[in-house]
DNA sequence: CAGTGGTCTAGACCACAAG
DNA sequence: TTGTGGTCTAGACCACTGG
């Protein structure tokens, strides 16, 4: 009825994708172990393996040593998406991407930085603010604070002419961060840089990464209202 | 100097990455095939293919067949979170959860859902809306449009004690979906439910499902200003 | 303690794309 | 054409954990 005559995983993770959505495998329910499907399917334990394992790696299963596979009660769906390299997606869309530095400084890290940088007090970092557009409309504001010790040669950097955004990119790997999601309101400070008016609801992404427990950088995008993150499930 | 050992497949991604991380590796270089890399650490190729596949699906690598496995110019790292269960996103803040049913109503879908589901036209789809507090105060507005077509009973569904998303979760699997993220203006509709003021700014997620083609549910949640999504790299 | 998934191996063949 | 990653196999041992 159902097994597929040639088997690699992926065939077999659409059939048991197949029982779970047509029940035939209910919430809750133990399935049978990979011993079996292998049997059922005609094929190594391995393969069998490699499709259960990617199933649960998506949340569609639940898989414990000695109790087997099971069928979660509620599925807890991940959702991923990339994160725009914003030349790319303003690329993307068809419009012409240009990108200005507002601004470049050194200066002593606020503390509100320092915190979210773990940074130890006092530490002077490379300030820079810029705009990302796209067929000449504001797209982003960025305000960015990079730390020199993380990022040798940024302050030489032609950050007239390549976004730190895509300098650190090429020049400076990260081995952790964060990364939270918000809709705030647009700063007066911003409004300028995004022709937006003050107040209005903004989609705002703040990174901090670190290489090897030394933060490199702490990063707020506003990106300019109605601009919308989509991704498939 | 670094094969550990004791190799996993872990330990070798552990390693690679620290490759990586000190550009021992740089952008743009050919790493070493996967057989060298098995002597190196000594350990089947399966291995160090496991490890090398790990660290692709972060973006961390580009692998194609014949061409090797480079290190991408610029890494395209994605970030992953798990969409939450209202509830347990309430009550893993340590609030208490309630939820309370607003409105529960069997209409037209309105064009603009009958779009974002794909439904022919002059569907009749249950339509409800509703709250999710934490310690009393409003989390999440949350208004829903429900295809009882492929969400069977439904219509008789408990809804005032149980939230349509967990009924849902429990009820009816979804095999394919998208979601959009966007900063939108709480609506006045929306205001007196959230405690919010109209025009402030809200982070809101949309999320329509379908089960083997047909449209499930689509439903948009506004959350209360201040609300944080919050994930690791 | 026993049965499940987790991992590893050595070997094999295949699919793809660069030269 | 040829070398690379992609996959599969049959078998083995291990680690965890439920009964």
């Amino acid at each position: 009825m159902s097994a597929p005559d040639r088997s690699s995983w992926e065939d077999i993770r659409a059939e048991v994708l197949r029982r779970l959505n047509t029940r035939v495998w209910k919430p809750g329910d133990l399935i049978p172990g990979e011993t079996e499907l292998a049997r059922e399917f005609g094929c190594a334990r391995a393969t069998v393996n490699r499709a259960l394992r990617a199933l649960a790696e998506d949340g569609l299963l639940d898989r414990k040593r000695r109790a087997g596979t099971r069928v979660p009660l509620r599925p807890v769906r991940r959702a991923s998406f990339a994160i725009p390299v914003l030349r790319e997606e303003i690329e993307g869309r068809g419009l012409a991407y240009r990108y200005v530095l507002l601004k470049r400084e050194t200066a002593p890290a606020p503390s509100e930085i320092g915190t979210a940088m773990r940074l130890g007090s006092a530490a002077r970092l490379l300030h820079v603010t810029s705009v990302h557009l796209g067929d000449g409309a504001p797209f982003v504001f960025e305000d960015r604070w990079i730390n020199p010790e993380a990022a040798p040669g940024v302050t030489e950097a032609p950050l007239e002419r390549v976004s730190a955004n895509e300098w650190l990119l090429m020049h400076t790997p990260y081995s952790q961060g964060d990364i939270t999601f918000t809709a705030d309101a647009v700063r007066t400070a911003e409004a300028a840089a995004l022709a937006a008016a003050p107040g209005q609801p903004a989609f705002v992404m703040e990174r901090t990464t670190w290489n090897l427990e030394r933060p490199v950088t702490t990063v707020r995008q506003v990106f300019a209202p109605g601009y919308r993150v989509r991704t498939e499930l």
